[in-house]
DNA sequence: CTTACAAGCTACAGTGGGTAGAGGTTCAAG
DNA sequence: CTTGAACCTCTACCCACTGTAGCTTGTAAG
């Protein structure tokens, strides 16, 4: 049985975050002692290192949540795994185009730049004039 | 002199987002008519439009409000803005780098799933082993 | 001049995914 | 038995907004 600090050395995971996890019903509440302190065992690490390493990935806590709930289903199909998988890469490829048109226009704001008095800087007028930009642009998130 | 509204569309923000703004200081207290409601100059608009630019380019609030602090600065050295914006650039490459590493390891668990139940599928079985990941991963943000 | 109603106002709550701190209690080693 | 690290709950905070409730104002049509 594992108190709170082992299992977040373990999982790489800080107590707070095992504990809001528990609180959004993300991990089931976890036996106690008798003086009240959490006790884990070996599922509970095992389904604490599948959500970690899901967030690693990116994946948001409710994608995290249909794939737990899948995982505890071992006949349904696959496919629905596979569409969530599908929905993060398409995610991930999305942002990465925006950072890069992003990075694009940064690169070459900074290349014009005359690195002489504010005045006459070329990045706050490219930021100032929208219609100066190559590229269009957008964070997204 | 704009209403809000008016003000909201030319720049392409939400109403509550100028109010925001304002709220955090990053926008002047605009004046009012007699029944209290705001009206906008083009300076306010010229200010806006800088700010979700910027924003656009992914600067947080705060490299913003330094950005227009050196901005009504005009005498100052422009060597501080290229600072702010390399900053940033820096940040946007840390964030690509980070996502094509997950990009990368989506894609390998996706080709590697068998697509029958759930009992043996690979992505599952790649989130609940770390150690089967070929690269390191980290959303970072 | 009245009426209708879009657009404005304030204030507060909620989002995601945690993190930090206060103030008190329990566990385990020595 | 004592010490102190680790645990407990509760609350508030982070960013950058967004949404809602319940009210007031501005403006155009009739």
């Amino acid at each position: 049985m594992l108190a709170i600090g082992t299992l977040a050395k373990r999982t790489g995971t800080k107590v707070q975050t095992i504990r809001y996890y528990e609180q959004i019903g993300l991990l089931p509440e976890p036996g106690r002692t008798e003086g009240g302190q959490r006790r884990y065992d070996d599922n509970d690490l095992d389904r604490l290192a599948f959500i970690r390493h899901a967030r690693q990935l990116g994946f948001t806590l409710e994608a995290i949540r249909e794939l737990l709930d899948l995982s505890d289903n071992p006949s349904r199909s696959c496919a629905e795994v596979d569409v969530i998988a599908h929905r993060q890469l398409k995610e991930v490829e999305a942002r990465i185009a925006r950072l890069e048109a992003l990075r694009k226009e940064l690169k070459r704001m900074l290349r014009e730049c005359s690195r002489d008095t504010v005045s006459d800087c070329r990045v706050l007028e490219v930021l100032r004039d929208h219609s100066a930009c190559l590229a269009d642009h957008d964070t997204g998130a």
